[in-house]
Formats: C-alpha cells, structure tokens, sequence
DNA sequence: TGACCTTTATATCGATCGATATAAATTGGG
DNA sequence: CCCAATTTATATCGATCGATATAAAGGTCA
C-alpha cells in the first residue's frame, strides 16, 4: 500500500526542513487570526478560515490538531507578536527593576517609555486593531487562551507599568492602589483598540494620524504625570 | 381548516392584552443577553436560549421575528435597562447643560455625580457584567446593534462628559480635547466589565465590595480633578 | 358558550459545521 | 534516482444550525 497511509494530526512545527510546511502554517494563522477576531472561536467556521489562507480546509487539522488548536496557537502568535514589538521600550524598564533602581524620576521616565511604546504598538500600527478583537473576546468570556494571554500578557504588563508607577513616586503608598491604577491605565487604550470605530467616529476622526497621535500621547502623559504626582494616603 | 392557520411572526409586541406574551418576551430577552454576551450572535444558538429561556424554540421567531431581530432586541433591552439606571445621576447634568449653565464648580460637580453613577451601574452592578460582553463585542465587529448603541449609548454618554469637562474648565481649552477626555477617562471601566475578571486575578480580589468600590472611586475621582485642573493649551 | 385570534408545541427541511478516511502530490535523504 | 516521510487535495460522515410548515392549546369577547 504505497499511499494513502494516515499520519497522526501535528501539534508542533515539524523537526525536519520541509520549508513549505512553515509558510503554510504563517498563511492559517495570519487568516485566523482576523477571522476570530471578527466571528469568536465559535462563529468562524475552518472552511473560511482555510478560503481566506489559500489552503484546504482539511490543512487546519492536519498542522494544528483541531479548531481547538489553532485557536490556541493564534494566541501564542498573537502574544508573540505583541512582545516583539513592545521588546525596545519595556527592556530598559525590566532592566531598571531587576537591579531594584530607586531613582524616581527615572522610573516615571521609563514609564512614559513604556507608555509611549504601549501607543505606538495599539494605537499606531494597524495589526493591534485585528489582535484587539481577539484578545478583548477572550478577556470577557475566558476560552483555550485565556491562560497564555493572562500569564504572557496581562498579567506582566500589568506588573510592570504598576512598579514603575510606585518606584516613581519613590515607593510611598501602596503597591496595591498602583496596581489598580496601572490596569486603569492601561485600560484608557482600548477607546483606541476595541474601541476604535467609536472613537473614531464621536472624535470625526477619518484616520488616527500623527496629529491624533499626538493628541493621545499627550492625554496619557498627563494622566501618568497627575499619577505620579499624588501618592495615595498623603493627600 | 380550523387548526393550522400560519401567522406571519410578529415583530413587535402584540396590541391585545394577552399577559403571557411579554412574560415570554421577557424570558427570552433575559436568556438571549447572556447567549449572545458570552458566545456572540453567531455562536449562540437559538436552541440554546431557548432552552434556557424555558419556552421552545420557534418560540424565538415566533416573537421576534428572526435571530437577528432577537438580537437587535437585546441591544435595545441593553440600552433601556442602561438609561433607566442612570437617569438619577445624568438628568440634573443634563438639565445645567440644557440651561447652559456656566458654573464651573457645579459642572465638576454634577462631572463627578455622572461617573459616581457609571461606577454604580458598571462596577457595582451584576447586571453590567452581562452587558459588557454585548456591547464590547459590538463596538469592536459592529452588527445589527451598531446604530442603536451608538446612537443611545456611546456618542450621547460621551457626549455629555465631554460637555460637563469643557464647562469645568469655565469653557477653555478646546472641546475637542474634552471629548478625547472623556472618551478615555469612560474606557478606564472597562477594566471592571469586560475586564473584570482579569482586574480581578491581578488584584487578588475574590469580590469586588465596598472596598474595593470605594477605591475605583478614589481613583476615578482623582482623574477627573486632574482633568479638570489642567486647561490644554495653557500649561 | 362558541367563533376567533394569539400563543405554544412538534416535526422536519436544507445548509453548514468540524472532523476524518482516503488518495494524490510533493519533498528530502541515501 | 528512488524510497519513505511529509504535505496537500478529495470525498464524505454525523451533528447542529436557523427557519418554517403544521398542529394543538390557550385566551378574549360577543
């Protein structure tokens, strides 16, 4: 029987040097992505999903195991991505806080670093409005990603903009009441992400360019500043 | 023939005074909101809310007409139950605007009683819970409920904080900014509705009570005084 | 109470879903 | 170049989807 033999399903990117395997698992991700974003893991359908990335339907099993699984590995992708792109500006804060900096204003420089880095990859890039969709579905209604989003995104940017609120305000006040203010923070950008269309359009916005860039960076700066400037407790 | 006549479904309540319909109406609005939160239009099924709802499924169609039209439905029932909770605190912020009132004491103010009212009404209400998963899917992949919230929701709930930060401001700066403002310093909740669950996990919140009511106040309250206290342009 | 309208329940249709058995084509190591 | 492993393509399965035709029950008012 020279054909026709049946191979257990992959999980992972195959050991061997078969280079057409990886374009085609980069094409079903950069289509599943979107599509899960725009219909949730129940309303995109494989056959879409497979049209949409040039491939047959039955590829989507054969290099991902399941539905299941390639909606997992699209967070994975997805985290990936957001970690790349956010590497330049959380790098010299991580840095800071590993050796236990106390410079306070440093510290409140790198957080407008980070903050800044955080505008530039939700707001300005265009791939940040496909990952939203994902990304804010999963937050609400906890899926097979919620976990890798939590640990690999939530979670240590969360921490991270948290310590560096408080190493900025010379660690007076309590780390908790800075957590709640990061995750508040932070929240500010999905009017830009999820939120976008909206915003968009009670702004009369046509595109977010320089100038609206401009504006939010501005906006943020301040709120961060306004922070920074009150330590909890002592007001 | 005296059994079996076909009706065409309905699409809106019925004028006689037939009792049980709104009940069943309400049932299944009650149970749709729900499906549709956690597995969006496409993924619930009408099955399912059905079930769920206690009636039997051409139930769904009969009353309203269609899926979508199920759907359209829930996204008004949203916007009711929304205004209905927060008419106490947005009716006298409306009512100083309607008269141009131009104190800027009592904007802030009547500012801070509309946010008092959307913490009370996102945060602390169960009910919010429900919608959010609605109406984020909705503002990111807009659908049959895009107009209705965008134009009962987002744009006029925006609209009116915008108004009431310009009048805090003795009307300087620029409404514009204002609107930008208000749009973020509103999306700054959703880290307690869509978000709740993960704010949550990061806080080590088991629940969010009075405790931590109270310092999601203290901490929208100490925005909208940082807002307040700074006129774009002039610092 | 009887005629009529409204509402609920049952059965079923065609379409589409995810998954897989199977076959064919392609690729890389010897 | 050839054999074996990998990858792609075809056909099809059972399950579930939204919708509707039809039947039965419940309510209203003369």
């Amino acid at each position: 029987m020279p054909y026709g033999r049946r191979m257990a399903p992959r999980r992972s990117a195959p050991r061997g040097s078969y280079a057409k395997s990886a374009d085609t698992r980069r094409a079903i991700l950069d289509a599943a992505i979107p599509a899960f974003a725009e219909h949730g893991p129940e309303g995109a359908s494989t056959r879409g999903i497979a049209t949409a990335a040039g491939v047959n339907q039955p590829a989507l099993n054969y290099h991902f195991g399941s539905k299941d699984g390639l909606y997992r590995q699209c967070a994975e992708a997805i985290v990936d991505r957001f970690a790349l792109s956010m590497g330049e500006s959380t790098a010299p804060a991580v840095e800071f806080l590993a050796a236990g900096g106390s410079d306070a204003a440093r510290a409140h420089a790198l957080l407008n670093g980070v903050m800044h880095g955080l505008v530039n990859t939700l707001v300005a890039s265009t791939d940040a409005q496909v990952w939203s969709g994902f990304v804010a579905r999963e937050m609400h209604a906890p899926g097979e990603a919620f976990a890798v989003l939590y640990e690999r995104l939530w979670q240590p940017g969360t921490e991270l903009a948290a310590q560096l609120i408080h190493a900025a305000r010379g660690r007076r006040g309590g780390i908790e009441t800075a957590r709640l203010e990061a995750a508040m923070l932070i929240s500010n950008l999905v009017a830009f992400t999820s939120g976008r269309r909206v915003t968009k359009k009670i702004m009369g916005w046509q595109e977010i360019g320089p100038d609206q860039l401009a504006a939010v960076r501005r906006s943020i700066a301040r709120q961060v500043d306004a922070l920074v400037a009150v330590v909890p407790g002592d007001e």
